[in-house]
DNA sequence: TTGCAACGGGAATGCGCTTTCCCACATGAA
DNA sequence: TTCATGTGGGAAAGCGCATTCCCGTTGCAA
């Protein structure tokens, strides 16, 4: 990647260095018109591009912003990943992305790499975890985090402050009522459902999903019905699917309907695709609840009882998009979990 | 952003600059164990991190590939996304983002801008279109382009050549067999249903959709059939939802099955999500298939017949990873397009 | 002991740009 | 006419690093 330089602009068009950055590169003092033009023209003449890693040395500013995200193809990362370029574009920076399975380790090795290229801020959306095996992992995440805000950067982080960080100067966190909306998903669902409760979670000591089944089981109490059994497994389809088989014969055997809460949408997705080669009808046999509202999966049937999240605007919260409004959820009772007129086959 | 310099570094270990260099970034001149060890204590006391700007500077190459892509959010394109991601990781490079809704000038400044910070490659996803209305933005999209590359770079284009483009050199064109792949569609299709055929296509002029269409009907006319109308909407479940509207009526008044071939799955899934509340059930009313094979959508019931894509590879091809196999789709036929038992209610 | 190669550390240069500082010149008031 | 003031261009000093070139040391053969 060579490229023509500005000295070889200013050469050709007979002024100084100093003059054509200032023509060329937004600064506050405007040279003359008939100056400016024959700058802009040989810029034009050589196909000039400036060099940014050379403006960044040279002006300490990046205009880079660092997304972290488990899972780039993950429907729920997406979602925010698009919030987050378009807060970027409106403040004329670029996105740097980094996939990373959710290890925190890996993650402090993209937040060093942001921090080497000297990002503006950062952006960290996987959710968080308290797991034994992620102690070191999120120790040594959060000295790197901590580290480069010291330097002076930014960091949204979108749910749960980072596990173990040691100032909340320069950590900017976008909130997720998680407990208060599964609190109010439980509340709705109680209404109708008069049956016993099931909750598929993700693993212990993840906090996105402890917070939603937390929340859930507030509801259920607050609305006078005991808690509901939890089934721990992985935090998406497969971990779904596997609940599932799990749960197939349970529910054939019993008589009465259970209602399962899933702590997100593609988990309740996996149940229902395990529980349907084996004759398990939803809503027929049982009724399912997610947690998310991603949009690609709006056109599933039955259609799925959920939380709606504003994604989008989560990231663009988390990017630091000053008119996004804050974040606020809404329960979405869909076919999922209607209670069939008493016609069972 | 500021942080500690190798110049700090140096000074606290009371070694030269050069010398702090060698020891911490890789060279080729590795100086004795006790010295570089101070080094490296110097380092890590004052939490140096490497300023990859000036880094890039020095050396001119950035460590950086950048990917276009329509909408990040789009299941087709984050898909293609986490291969290009995983390819970068390998390659031991971070991906810069641009989502650009496939405008070609909005594609122009994103190269323009990737250009800027010496992007080692650019990898561009979108559909290539000849449009009349993006005329003038994909001769400037070309232009940009030529000169990336004739100042070095690298660009990867998925699907088709670059409209306009002036030369071959520098771009790698990741070939994507719709036209037989949709033949192969239209043949299996023919094989089993013996009615009419319609298409829900894109644009006319976008060569994704242009080439699906043409191998369809290369397809049907192979098998000795009629070509199949062809409905012209937006290559997204919007338009896919439109076409499905327009067309409940006819398949409702009509006694024959009707075969439909959406040009992409999520542009299918909208043809049913259309159909449905008008009471017309795929595949008792009428059959669909779509293209791509997203993952997400593969739990949708009816499950729907399409023609799967690797997309990952094709992102990690784009990238320029070499140990990728090359494209090869498959027919997926099936609940969307199976011929019921003849019992209709 | 001398001479030469090999080794290893340091000074200095440059990557492409921004920005401060300086200076020449023009303008206005005294 | 003279001096204060302002205007606008240029020279030069970095920004943080890699790398070339140079030079003092050391090891070894002659």
């Amino acid at each position: 990647m060579a490229a023509s330089t500005l000295s070889e602009v200013a050469r050709l068009a007979g002024v100084s260095l100093a003059t054509a950055s200032r023509v060329l590169n937004g600064s506050s003092r405007k040279p003359a018109e008939d100056i400016a033009g024959r700058v802009r023209d040989a810029a034009e003449k050589l196909g000039y591009v400036p060099n940014a890693q050379a403006q960044a040395l040279a002006k300490s500013s990046s205009g880079l912003i660092g997304l972290i995200v488990h899972d780039i193809a993950d429907p729920y990362f997406s979602a925010i990943a698009r919030g987050v370029q378009e807060a970027a574009r409106q403040q004329n920076r670029m996105v740097l992305l980094a996939s990373t399975s959710g290890a925190p380790h890996d993650e402090k090795e993209a937040v060093a790499a942001f921090a080497a290229r000297r990002a503006d801020s950062i952006v960290i959306a996987g959710s968080r975890s308290v797991r034994a095996q992620d102690k070191q992992g999120n120790t040594e995440l959060a000295a790197e985090l901590d580290r480069y805000c010291r330097n002076g950067g930014h960091v949204g982080v979108v749910g749960h402050p980072v596990v173990g960080a040691s100032t909340t100067e320069g950590y900017h966190v976008v909130k997720v009522p998680n407990e208060e909306l599964a609190a109010g998903l439980a509340a709705e669902l109680a209404a109708t459902h008069h049956g016993e409760f099931l909750i598929v979670a993700g693993p212990e000591g993840l906090y996105t999903s402890d917070d939603r089944v937390r929340g859930f089981q507030r509801g259920l109490t607050d609305a006078g019905r005991p808690a509901a059994e939890i089934i721990r497994t992985g935090f998406n389809r497969a971990g779904g699917y596997d609940a599932g088989l799990a749960l197939a014969d349970r529910i054939k055997a019993s008589k009465e309907r259970l209602c399962i809460f899933a702590v997100n949408d593609v988990m309740a997705i996996g149940v229902t695709a395990a529980l349907r080669p084996e004759g398990v009808w939803i809503p027929r046999d049982a009724t399912i609840a997610g947690f998310d509202d991603i949009e690609t999966l709006r056109d599933f049937r039955p259609a799925l009882s959920t939380v709606h999240l504003p994604l989008e605007d989560i990231g663009r919260l988390a990017a630091g998009d000053p008119d996004t409004p804050p974040v606020s959820g809404a329960v979405k009772l869909r076919r999922s979990t209607e209670t069939p007129v008493e016609s069972q086959v």
